[in-house]
RNA sequence: GCCGGGGUGAUGGAAUGGCAGACAUAGCGGACUUAAAAUCCGCUGGCGCUUAAGCGCCGUGCGGGUUCAAAUCCCGCCCCCGGCACCA
């Protein structure tokens, strides 16, 4: 009789067979009375290592895919790499490595990791977004957005990432400090290719109300960033001038209390309507346009008087016009209407260059008082005939008023920018266009496709090595065929990352991204598993994707995840395990010394799968015991000559047995609470120690705990299966069903709490058919109760049913 | 500052209005063993009473409230984590 299992060998053996037996390949037909499911994970950056983090990930996917395809679904599982990005060009600067042969290299153990863990995925679906045949359809994709004019290009001020040397999306600076690589980003003016997100922001902002399946705390990040605010568009026109400078505020119920406009030193008209000393405006403009963004702190706020005034469209006032450092370009129209004593801003601004301030709402029980704004609603005062009104009703009339005399409308903008998708380096995808000096920006032509990556490229460490190509740059312009330059910039790998779902459906189709029919029968995504990290980046920009692709007739569906799950992170040292920071603790080494059956079991066990969880090693230990001791039951059963009794089992085994099977059911369906969906597995294990080897009991018993631990430790249940004479598989087993009746039927004993006002005094045992009233007699008769009850008065008596008895006495 | 999420034994966690601490870990005690490992059995929230079986009181960040009943709902506060941060 062997004790132990050995996990290396089992493993392997159910890893080969699995594959040999293409057991989790799926086709893209699906049959009429079929249920789909696509279950997907966010795929990982090929670091070439697992960690815990990933194991997290993966466990979760995998066990909920096993347990999906137990309970009939056809599912599709797959998986791929995000392979385009910086890492991999720093690589080949420091390591003299070509990106492209150091990526392969990466995925190649990934892949062994991942298979080591036994992931169930259909590995034929692989995507790799670094190849050609990948990234040739971010190319046409992006042609077909530049047709539409949701692809444009535009100068204006950008981030910029001194250390990766390349400009950044908005989404993509975190705190003033570049996502990847936590440096402070810098502002400058720089031409750059942008995606139209904007375009779609309204409906990016509604239909997160119809995602039910997403967590509340991601939308809500969405909902912020993309940040909708309703006010109006005023016009100020300039004193003596046919100008007028257009801002956008919140509330123009304040307007008459404006008395000063500020313009962002980007303003593009600012030149042309100063009066003052234009040298010294340029040199303010230079000094405060051009800036680090690096912040916690809150800048001093400067400005400066461009000589001119204008006219306050309500009351006539004359209003100075500045600029300020504080007021964005990018949002509303660039220019404010201040009203310091509303606005803290404006009254810090006011106070510092002795600007007027004047009162016009007043609050019911605060108000401005002079030492700082009062930004609240209130009674408008110093209104003329608005006077007196509250504040909602004002924004209303007054904007209104605006709209009448053709002074103003009513206007939405949004936080949210256009997304910038210039990237000044090699590892990503070639912008597909051309700079012909007749024709323009002329798109590479679709048959021309795809612009590869060249390989006679230099890393130095400064610049974009795509411009050290002898080649890539000279071209001919597809429209007149004269000389043309290629852009250098590639596109930003999040670009890659906003449809590879879909390519999964058709990975090797090379006539188009993917098969239009086939997408819209799997997609939407079912249930999508990843990090939070996301939430506004992968997530926010794969929402936009499929809107665009929706509106070019290529998807039928505008919704690309369905379910959301976010699990949290694996923690090290109080941060996030990465190879960068450090602090992994690889698969590999916990896979060596318990087993990857182990290594799943463990971390799915350790918290729910949405908590963080700090890593420790503490623990483990117990599962794998667990696994051991369920392992040792099995070979005693199959060392036994005695067959199973015949008869029906014992109440109380089947109660347990049915109870078990319902929470684990239920534990892993509704909320992927694997953790208590484990310790429910683990007290049926427990359980049938009551009940001797051979007994039928504890054969069935172990046959439906196998079944039951299938999804989590794959290798050594499947192993466990065929030794207890399973004829199929493991995973083409069904799940086991479990019987209400039963449960209901065996329940032999009623155990119901006795409290007296509020506190526990007795544990009533009951047959589950005794009468209500009886029941309340019974507790009453316990001596525990009545030392607690009698000589007093009975206030109230509660019996829920088969739940507890509460007695309210009172002191006489 | 604003918006989220959270705070439960020594530890990970369970319980979402009805027995607080399931299931594990760690610890302690015992069995087996020459010994250790492995395995198995028992105990394990705090305080107090009791020779003992047992019993009582307290206890889910803090303070109040609702309720027959609160970790769970409501109000106020403290602390931790995450996101946003001069967006007019």
């Amino acid at each position: 009789m062997k004790k132990d299992f050995s996990h290396r060998e089992i493993e392997k053996k159910w890893q080969d067979i699995w594959e040999k037996k293409g057991v989790f390949r799926v086709s893209n037909r699906i049959g009429e009375r079929e249920k789909k499911y696509y279950l997907l994970e966010m795929f990982p950056y090929p670091s070439g290592e697992l960690h815990m983090g990933h194991v997290s990930n993966y466990a979760i996917g995998d066990t909920y895919a096993r347990y999906l395809r137990r309970n009939g679904y056809k599912l599709l599982y797959p998986m791929g790499y995000d392979a385009m990005g910086l890492p991999a060009e720093n690589a080949a600067i420091k390591k003299g490595i070509i990106p492209s042969e150091w990526i392969k290299k990466c995925i190649a153990n990934m892949m062994v990791q991942q298979r080591q863990l036994g992931l169930s995925y259909d590995w034929e679906r692989l995507v790799n977004t670094s190849e050609s045949e990948y990234y040739r359809w971010n190319q046409w994709i992006f042609i077909k957005f530049l047709e539409k004019g949701l692809a444009y290009k535009k100068k204006a001020a950008i981030n910029w990432c001194p250390s990766c040397g390349t400009t950044l999306a908005n989404e993509q600076v975190e705190n003033g400090k570049c996502w990847r690589c936590a440096s402070d980003v810098e502002i400058r003016i720089k031409e750059q290719w942008y995606f139209k997100i904007t375009e779609y922001a309204e409906e990016l902002l509604n239909d997160l109300d119809g995602l039910y399946g997403w967590p509340e705390a991601v939308k809500i990040q969405q909902r912020n960033w993309i940040g909708r605010s309703s006010g109006a568009i005023v016009r100020f026109k300039l004193e003596d001038s046919d100008y007028s400078i257009p801002v956008f505020t919140t509330r123009p119920d304040t307007l008459y209390g404006s008395t000063f406009l500020l313009l962002a030193p980007q303003h593009p008209e600012i030149m042309d309507i100063a009066s003052g000393n234009k040298e010294e405006i340029q040199r303010f403009i230079n000094e405060t346009a051009v800036t680090s963004i690096k912040e916690k702190e809150v800048k001093e706020k400067k400005g400066i008087y461009l000589g001119i005034n204008a006219v306050n469209p309500l009351n006539g006032r004359s209003i100075p016009v500045y600029i300020a450092n504080f007021v964005f370009m990018e949002y509303g129209t660039g220019a404010i209407m201040s009203v310091p004593a509303h606005d803290q801003r404006d009254f810090e601004f006011a106070k510092k260059y002795g600007l007027e301030i004047v009162e016009v709402i007043r609050g019911s029980d605060t108000k401005y008082d002079g030492t700082c704004a009062y930004e609240g609603p209130g009674k408008l005062i110093n209104s003329d005939k608005f006077s007196g009104m509250e504040s909602r009703q004002a924004i209303e009339e007054i904007t209104s008023y605006l709209e009448e005399t053709g002074k103003g409308a009513k206007s939405v903008q949004y936080k949210l920018r256009d997304w910038l998708i210039s990237r000044q380096r090699y590892w990503g995808t070639p912008i597909p266009v051309v700079y012909c000096e007749k024709c323009g920006i002329v798109p590479v032509k679709e048959c021309d496709l795809p612009v590869k990556l060249p390989g006679d490229v230099e890393f130095t460490g400064k610049g974009n090595p795509l411009e050290t190509s002898s080649g890539f740059r000279q071209t001919s312009c597809p429209e007149c065929g004269g000389t043309a330059s290629r852009e250098t910039d590639t596109m930003d790998t999040f670009v890659d990352s906003s449809w590879y779902f879909l390519r999964y459906i058709n990975p090797h189709t090379s006539d188009k991204p993917f098969k239009t029919e086939e997408v819209n029968s799997w997609l939407p995504v079912d249930q999508y598993i990843g990090g939070i990290e996301h939430a506004v980046l992968h997530l926010l920009y794969s929402r936009f994707f499929t809107r665009a692709l929706c509106d070019l007739g290529l998807v039928n569906f505008r919704e690309p995840f369905r379910n959301l799950l976010c699990q949290g992170m694996v923690v090290k040292d109080g941060s996030k395990m990465s190879k960068s920071r450090g602090n992994v603790v690889t698969a590999d080494e916990i896979n060596m010394k318990y087993g990857a059956d182990t290594a799943r079991l463990f971390i799915l066990f350790a918290s729910p799968p949405e908590k963080d969880l700090e890593w420790s090693d503490e623990g483990i230990n117990g599962c794998y015991r667990f696994l051991k001791k369920l392992w040792r039951m099995v070979q005693e059963e199959t060392d036994t000559a005695k067959k199973p009794d015949e008869g029906s089992p014992d109440d109380k085994f089947l109660h347990l047995l049915h109870n078990s099977v319902k929470s684990v059911t239920i534990d892993i369906s509704r909320d992927f609470h694997f953790n208590t969906a484990i310790a429910r597995i683990m007290e049926l294990v427990n359980g049938l120690r009551d009940y001797p080897p051979g007994s039928q009991e504890r054969r069935m018993g172990l046959k439906t705990a196998v079944n039951l631990i299938g999804p989590f430790s794959p290798h050594i249940a499947s192993e466990m299966w065929e030794l207890l004479g399973g004829e199929k598989i493991l995973d083409e087993e069904g799940w086991p069903e479990y019987d209400e009746k039963i449960i209901s039927r065996t329940r032999t004993v009623m155990e119901i709490p006795v409290t007296v006002n509020g506190k526990l005094r007795e544990k009533l045992l009951v047959s589950p058919d005794t009468p209500d009233a009886d029941i309340l007699k019974l507790a009453k008769e316990k001596e525990k109760v009545r030392q607690f009850i009698d000589g007093r008065k009975m206030i109230k008596e509660i019996y829920i049913p088969k739940k507890i008895i509460n007695f309210v006495v009172k002191e006489v």
